[in-house]
DNA sequence: TCTGGGGTCCTAGGACCC
DNA sequence: TCTGGGGTCCTAGGACCC
């Protein structure tokens, strides 16, 4: 029997990755500040100044006070030891003259669209990993790799003013890995061949799917690289992180990956959710923390109504000051995005809480997602709804 | 000086139905 | 009456990612 041609053509999967996307951003809008520690982060909505002789006035990291993590950073605050997750006032402390500036969403977005667009002209099976990176497919392009890398990143610069790092290997996880290994404004081309002196001397923890959890794991036994991790015995593997995991492990550190690039996914749920300047007593702060929650659930709302999308599940998040997480959610009849229905059923999901401790950060979320294009007849209506929920909710007192 | 906000996916037990 | 197995839905928690 003869196979279908093609049928073990190694496949051309790129991963690009915008270099330090957010600061990146910022220092086209603040030139001044290039090759100078940059954090984007915080809490404060605050903008430079405008001061008298025209130059602009920035504020310094030492000047922040309160909660919040940092966004990112440029790399010459990454230099410093500033990292993206990191707590500001522990940033502070090791960069107290790095200028600060609040995050600007809507302009990433902005960025995010154009560079997105520049790569669909010339390779349009994109796969949208967040806002700053992308995997592609380039398997049926007839150009070739490098020119094809150099094509699309001068299409990025000349679309945003920015650059990127481009992977390109047989698979998606290992593209993620070669995009990082020339940063920033690298290309990295790799085969299944160079995995053993390309990959194998690498962190378990530079795996896409390989956390803080399981690196830590995986040090207890004595595994710190990738190539550690493939000649690690199969056994061991299997008994510390059970048979399902262990063998995509055993893949992983082989380099093989034949998971497809997604062109079109689905969303499954909406969701908004807010940590508190100080933590809230669930009494005392009462009035506070209703407001908040009845703030929440007319976001998510406004999210589903301007998506087109109904949730059928209701759930709430609560975070407690020592930083315990419950959630509890509640599965309606009919999907809603009705502010009141959704305050309602979240309501009831709150009240299966056991609120002891102070709060820390209150979220609402809407999951079972369906389009609401067209209304059906003899559905049941929002007012039979609310009915069945206010019985279930006296049920629940 | 701890630890944001928006997501996805997986696991696991119990309910319920066939 | 007892014993099953499979499938699906619901809920809660946790790991992980950007």
């Amino acid at each position: 029997m003869r196979l279908a041609v093609g049928a073990f053509k190694t496949r051309r999967i790129a991963h690009l990755d915008m270099d330090a996307f957010f600061a990146s951003v910022e220092l086209l809008r603040y030139p001044e500040l290039r090759g100078h520690p940059v954090v984007v982060g915080g809490r404060h909505d605050w903008h430079p100044v405008v001061t008298t002789d025209g130059t602009r006035r920035f504020a310094r990291l030492r000047e922040y006070v309160g909660r919040g993590v940092v966004t990112t950073s440029t790399y010459e605050a990454r230099a410093l030891g500033v990292f993206s997750g990191m707590g500001m006032m522990k940033a502070a402390v090791l960069a107290p003259e790095a200028y600060l500036l609040p995050a600007n969403f809507e302009a990433y977005r902005h960025y995010s669209n154009l560079f997105k667009k520049a790569v669909a002209n010339i390779a349009p099976e994109i796969e949208d990993r967040g806002i700053d990176e992308i995997y592609f497919d380039l398997s049926l392009l007839p150009d070739d790799t490098m020119a094809l890398a150099y094509q699309i990143k001068k299409a990025v610069r000349e679309a945003t003013g920015l650059s990127c790092s481009i992977g390109i290997t047989p698979n998606k996880l290992l593209s993620k890995i070669a995009s990082e290994l020339h940063k920033p404004d690298g290309i990295t081309v790799l085969s299944l061949e160079d995995v053993p002196t390309r990959i194998w001397p690498l962190s378990v923890s530079k795996v896409n799917g390989i956390g803080p959890k399981a690196t830590l794991k995986l040090e207890g036994l004595g595994i710190r690289t990738i190539g550690e991790l493939a000649k690690a015995d199969a056994g061991l593997l299997q008994q510390h992180f059970g048979a399902t995991y262990a063998i995509w492990l055993r893949d992983v550190a082989q380099g093989m990956d034949d998971r497809p690039v997604v062109t079109q996914a689905t969303r499954k749920s909406v969701s908004r959710e807010t940590t508190f300047e100080r933590d809230l007593h669930p009494l005392a702060d009462r009035a506070e923390l209703s407001g908040v929650f009845t703030e929440l659930c007319q976001r998510v709302a406004a999210d589903l109504e301007h998506k087109g999308l109904a949730g059928r599940t209701i759930g709430v998040k609560v975070r407690f000051e020592d930083f315990r997480t419950v959630t509890r959610d509640f599965s309606l009849i009919t999907p809603t995005a009705d502010s009141r229905m959704i305050q309602r059923a979240a309501r009831m999901c709150l009240k299966r809480i056991e609120l002891q401790q102070r709060l820390r950060l209150l979220g609402v979320r809407a999951g079972g997602l369906t389009r609401v294009e067209k209304r059906v007849e003899g559905e049941s209506n929002p007012q039979q709804q609310m009915e069945l929920l206010e019985i279930k909710g006296d049920q629940s007192t």
